[in-house]
DNA sequence: CCTACCGATCGGTAGG
DNA sequence: CCTACCGATCGGTAGG
């Protein structure tokens, strides 16, 4: 919660946003040690009694990375109501989260995602729980929005949130592919046809 | 064309194989020219003098996967008539692709796209042209069907290519970090609902 | 297709 | 936080 207070957290502090930066582009088996350390200016081993091990040092990185997630996604989306409005700051935040090159490589979790869902251990454990996450607090507005009277009768939940999650992380997948920023266009168009305009 | 009838071409032939199973799973970058040789009981220097160096390895590779996906995706649909009939079986052809785990990693050219998007140089350019291919002829059949008159007026072919991919990517993902093939049903929903029943 | 080898780098340890 | 070091493995080469 406080980072940057603990007397030697600020070197750690700094290897974790260089870390975090480095694994969103690289992934975080590519993410090396020697590497790190060179760019921090540190040696190898000064910087690894921080962690313990790489898996230590992976672990760490994607708790860091949730961090930032946290603050910049889930936090901003915190004044709105509950249900549909919550929901569409939710979407609408991580849209511009991605839009400004929070991660140099994107989305720092569907770049992990992508990367350890065929790698088993306590890596992939922790970014399926971090996924289930994200997809909790969206399925929970949506569920609200229903209840609420708030989104077309007859809508289905899980549904909206299958179709809300394929259209950001599209944005994410093309934007890193092609560079182009038009897709955030699209994937507005597409999400607003699903969020109707609050009446 | 005829990959298995050159002298040396049924060595290469497994290597390529193996290797591009092994890459759905590991990236481009973790498939390691040791590792894929001790599993083809081979040495190392053996395999290494089929591509000369590991981007060779890595650029052979995708070709050979990027020839499965023809034979597996793109011809199966071939017999449908160009326009909204093909459309809708190229997108079935893809999703029984995946569910059929063609390779053990889920998509090959969605994995090594998350993998490459931040890596410039050959293999990079290679997985985008793929990927434009791929787009290209959802494109074609997506302007082609709207011309045809068998989509809604006002279907904005971009936007529809755009969301297809958007939730069989999507369908990808999700069934490749959750192991979970509801995925797959909810993609379909989304997709009906696209993709209007031929009248 | 092989054996034998190369320098560089990997994750990690000993000890301060 | 460091120097000094370890065995293992990396991509790649010489030479047959």
């Amino acid at each position: 919660m406080r980072p940057s207070t603990a007397p030697g957290g600020r070197t750690r502090d700094a290897i974790l946003n260089r870390a975090a930066a480095l694994a969103s582009s690289e992934g975080l088996e590519g993410l090396t040690i020697g590497r790190l350390a060179t760019e921090l200016k540190m040696s190898k081993s000064g910087l690894f009694d921080h962690f313990g091990s790489k898996q230590g040092l992976q672990l760490a990185t994607l708790e860091r990375a949730n961090a930032v997630f946290e603050r910049e996604v889930i936090q901003p989306a915190a004044s709105a109501k509950p249900g549909l409005a919550r929901l569409r700051m939710l979407i609408e935040s991580y849209l511009q989260y991605l839009e400004r090159d929070t991660f140099p490589g994107g989305c720092f979790l569907s770049a992990v995602a992508a990367e350890f869902d065929g790698r088993p251990g306590p890596v992939r454990d922790a970014v399926v729980l971090a996924s289930r996450v994200w997809g909790t607090e969206l399925e929970r507005n949506a569920l609200l929005a229903c209840s609420q009277g708030e989104l077309p009768p007859g809508t289905d939940p899980e549904q909206l949130v299958f179709e809300l999650g394929a259209f950001t992380d599209r944005a994410n997948a093309v934007y890193q592919l092609h560079g182009d920023r038009r897709t955030f266009l699209l994937a507005r168009a597409s999400i607003a046809r699903l969020l109707p305009r609050q009446r």
